[in-house]
DNA sequence: ATGAAAGCGCTAACAT
DNA sequence: ATGTTAGCGCTTTCAT
């Protein structure tokens, strides 16, 4: 029962070399002179093989460079395949988005899957041709950072088992598990903290809110006016970037009856309004914003922040444990923000030069 | 040759649902009363369907919720099946490579081709297992910007048609093509700057040049000083983060011939080092950074800067190149830097309160 | 314009 | 301890 190395044909396959030109399990078993299936076994660490069998498969391996055909695999264990997740946001170059990404994809590592991800850019049609092509890919999760305002398309997918978390933004009628950040209440949380300083005449200078986060900040903003039985006057929705938000801002600063304080609801219009403030004529007019930022950190900036990391590693929790099969009714996550004060809110100003931008 | 609706069993293939749950184009097929094939053309847009049928296939695609299975697409078509190639990058979250990979994605998009992306952590064992997963899961291509100091084992799968592009740090005894920023060169850029200022006692804050690229700009910084007659003296490259870097300047600022002007090679460092020039008894001491960041735009630090989504823009390109079919010997990509002055290379000092860290 | 059959590379269910 | 037979869901010949 000798097997001499020279017992089979060099190396080909059958019909030539395979269409990739990747060896196949069969090429190994048959230059190993061995079954297929025993291959199988010991690329699997099957313990009850010989060592002769397993010592001869292994050279052959790593001889030939044999490496499992992935698609192969997934193909044929619909069970838990080499698994994957998606991840798809608006922007994976945005801090707050990368920072959510390499926490998600820490978790998912972790569980030895591999992470996909894509950017939607906020343009829904692209959302939607990118899920698509998540879904075809088998995936067996997918995180989502929605800039749609309706998810039925995801409805049959959800049915027949991919599983499916959002994250920062809420589903719209569809029943799945989400996380995010108490937008509303972090804002209350700004404005509590104006309020506490004694300040009556609070503006806010921020996004549309067509956006979902801005739309709850605006909104925690006016209820915590109203409640302290003052009157939301002085908004501004128009602040899209920094430079609009520098005069959105030097004109309610220049006004006669000038707030006092500003809140101030993405990290982007930051830059604007600190330059806006101290080129005005009042340049300790309190400022908090929502979400930190490098830029607020070094301007000293007060900020109510919340964490990317915990969002995109609870939510990715959230992803696996329905993989794992919990059944449980959607959850809904709801992750509570920090306030951190670092002068701008406590009348100290911000640490900007007028005079360079 | 009627085909009434109710011809066929309901939906179920033969035995039972699908194992994964989810319709397969045979369950189409039988629902829609045509062959496998025919549903295949109808899901690749084949001209030659009679409207007909093609009506009715498309139906059933959308009542059962058909997706193509991208595993059975994979195997079957060894070509160019659905696209894909794989990120490897140090980590994710930091700002360089979130806005590399931003770059790549969007060519990658472009392209159709989804993008997988994985952290090694700067830990060489980590590389090789995700590139390993990589592999297998077939990705045509594959972006790495490495922390392993061979690449031998990448050799085989080159040799069968992975495609392999590397950024940031160079391959070494691997012959695929890579792109990378003139480390050394703008070091060079960075002290020529500080000698045209009259500076001639110019540190050095660094990284340890155990990476490739800290070691290039240590190079760089050297042969600068050397080509102008001056002897590198004050060197640091125990900086390993921004509270090192703190005391690694104090310490060279506190000699009796402390330097007049720094150089440092990491945004992460900035911060400590603007600081112990803004505590220092010479907080007018030059300072030169490598790389740009938010930091250094705030602080007004003069850097030497590279474009992180040129960089990817540029090695998702040659990896497309080749994926086209592009046959030239290995290519090597240097971008050029760009000295951008913000005043603290120029004797203006940083914009930082020193009382505030 | 449509279909039947074969098979991509692997694993699952039985063998022995 | 090892091998045989099917077949995952699709695309590819080759028919008609």
């Amino acid at each position: 029962m000798a097997r001499g190395s020279d017992e089979n044909p060099p190396v080909t396959g059958r019909r030539g070399p395979a269409p990739t030109g990747r060896p196949t399990m069969r090429d190994v078993a048959s230059a190993a002179s061995v079954s297929v299936k025993t291959v199988s076994r010991v690329v699997h660490n099957y313990p009850f093989i010989s060592d002769d069998v397993r010592g001869r498969v292994q050279a052959e391996i790593r001889r030939l460079g044999f490496r499992p055909n992935g698609h192969a695999v997934g193909l044929r264990r619909a069970d838990r395949a080499a698994g994957g997740i998606g991840v798809l946001t608006a922007d994976v170059a945005d801090p707050f988005y990368a920072g959510m990404l390499s926490a998600i994809e820490q978790v998912s590592t972790a569980r030895s899957f591999t992470t996909l991800v894509a950017s939607s850019g906020e343009d829904p049609a692209r959302e939607r041709a990118l899920l698509s092509t998540f879904v075809e890919r088998r995936l067996d999760g997918l995180i989502v950072v929605s800039a749609d305002r309706a998810h039925d398309h995801l409805r049959p997918d959800l049915d027949v088992g991919t599983r499916i978390v959002f994250a920062d933004r809420p589903p719209r009628r569809l029943p799945v598990d989400y996380v995010l950040a108490a937008h509303a209440e972090g804002a209350r949380q700004a404005v509590a903290h104006l309020l506490a300083q004694g300040h009556t005449s609070i503006a806010h200078v921020g996004h549309s809110p067509a956006v979902h986060t801005a739309r709850e900040r605006l909104r925690g903003f006016r209820a915590a006016l109203t409640d302290a039985g003052l009157t939301p006057r002085a908004v501004r929705t128009d602040a899209t970037d920094a430079e609009a938000a520098y005069r959105a801002t030097a004109e309610l600063l220049s006004l006669d009856d000038a707030p006092t304080a500003l809140f101030t609801d993405n990290p982007p219009l930051v830059a604007g309004v600190a330059r806006a403030i101290a080129e005005s004529r009042a340049p300790r007019t309190a400022l908090v914003a929502f979400d930190d930022s490098e830029l607020a950190r070094v301007l000293g900036v007060t900020v109510v922040a919340q964490d990317p990391r915990e969002l995109g590693k609870r939510a990715a929790e959230l992803l696996f444990a329905r993989l794992d099969g919990a059944r449980s009714r959607p959850r809904r996550v709801v992750l509570p923000t920090t306030l951190v004060p670092r002068g701008s809110g406590e009348g100290h100003g911000v640490a900007l030069r007028s005079t360079r931008r």
